[in-house]
DNA sequence: TTTATTTATTAGATTAGTCTAACTTTATTA
DNA sequence: TAATAAAGTTAGACTAATCTAATAAATAAA
């Protein structure tokens, strides 16, 4: 069984390793994700590669084992699925279920899990957008194109939110945006990259910043893989 | 904001208040239901009594505080609401609640047992029978009689389960009782006060121990209040 | 290739919650 | 009422998770 706080290390480690494909991870990063000092990050690892759930060298790079991944991802499962009942089932709006899925995510039961995911009816994105491991610990692939990166006169379609912030969510709110909805690039400044767009008709100028939190897939880019379009409007 | 800890420590001193009226708790009672030692329980009675939540002189009765009262009614509101939860909408079966529910119990978030209590259709008893405190921390009078104290050829309606033990639950059913059954009280042993009772036209055995942890009422019997019946056949 | 900077580790201390063992106070009973 | 038993408290120790401050190793810069 493990604790609460270990359930979060394996966590963010698996985060950290969606985000920069196979290069193990820092102990600072780690200990920055987890709002720790380095030293507290080093002694949890410790206790991790103990129970064989992390793999690392003295000074050297962390990965998770086999069932480290396991275990995180049951974790990200858990959240992820709590977030989508709260925003479907109980009215919470996007941005307030993240908060209380970070506690809801560390309920042992296994038949609490199934069930809701039963009760949900086998979801497969959460309210931001991003996929539900399924029982298996199966995970579709993560987006990986931004807003950031579609080039101008082009149109996508707008799939998750990288930030999960309340404040960002808010302001995703505010500027007209949502999941599925049709984003067309108007134009972008060359000095800063400040990008004109258009969602149901409505003109929006929204900062670099702002666009690299927006996934996004054109209309021929298939989820998880390349586009099957030789000339993808999208990077 | 409470800790797991003391928030188990509060419904536990409620709990007991509600069992034996209004004659304070005492420390090694306090730590039996906790499963903890009497140390350690000491221990924290020191803390709870200096964020004034409960109230004892040095080796004298433990009270708990106005306040103390209501984080405790708070926690078991949240714990019955989710029994119900779980019991009415997962699929869960009675005996199966209790457990995932003393951890749901301590999730942190006004908002969630709000919605959880309108998704839920403000309901009023948990599938043990017990009364559910509502947002203001009103709770129903707990029931005080058992089939224990039915006379000999008279009859009532099961309301509530006073022991929450799975194995116990696993027999009721067992025995072919539930919520809101009609039992006939046919005979009773002089010697063991064994009865044998009759539910929907089928004849049991249960020991005294049984019959003590099943709540009752008579058919003229007014929740929560005494019988206006003169000669009531439940004592 | 030294030096400086960043990254990681260790040592020692703290807090919450728990324990055992010894002791004190209150309650029971002979 | 005095002896005994039960209930409650204290002292000292342990673990998990955290911190600060000092140190060591690896990397980057000069
Ligand atoms: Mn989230
Ligand atoms: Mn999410
Ligand atoms: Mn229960
Ligand atoms: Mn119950």
């Amino acid at each position: 069984m493990l604790s609460y706080t270990e359930e979060n290390y394996l966590k963010a480690l698996l985060k950290i390793s969606f985000a920069h494909g196979d290069l193990g991870v820092g102990t600072n990063e780690l200990a920055t994700v987890l709002a720790v000092k380095p030293a507290t990050a080093n002694d949890m690892l410790k206790k991790l590669k103990e129970k064989e759930l992390v793999d690392y060298e003295k000074y050297g790079k962390i990965r998770l084992t086999a069932s480290g991944k396991k275990r995180g991802i049951d974790v990200i499962r858990k959240h992820r699925l709590w977030e989508t009942f709260l925003f479907k089932k109980l009215e919470f709006s996007w941005d307030e279920v993240h908060e209380v899925a970070e506690q809801l995510e560390h309920i042992q039961s296994e038949k609490l899990v199934d069930k809701l995911d039963k009760f949900l009816d086998y979801p497969e994105f959460d309210p931001h957008g991003d996929p539900i491991p399924n029982k298996k610990g199966e995970l579709k692939v993560q987006f990986k194109k931004t807003l950031a990166d579609v080039a101008v006169g082009s149109s996508c379609k707008m799939v998750a939110v990288k930030d999960n912030s309340s404040s960002f969510l808010q302001y995703v709110v505010k500027v007209g945006l949502g999941i599925n909805n049709e984003i067309s690039v108007v134009s972008k400044q060359d000095y800063d990259a400040l990008t004109v767009i258009k969602v149901n008709g409505v003109k929006s100028s929204v900062s670099q910043k702002f666009a690299e939190n927006i996934f996004v897939v054109c209309n021929n880019c298939v989820v998880g893989k390349s586009c099957p379009k030789t000339k993808c409007e999208i990077k």
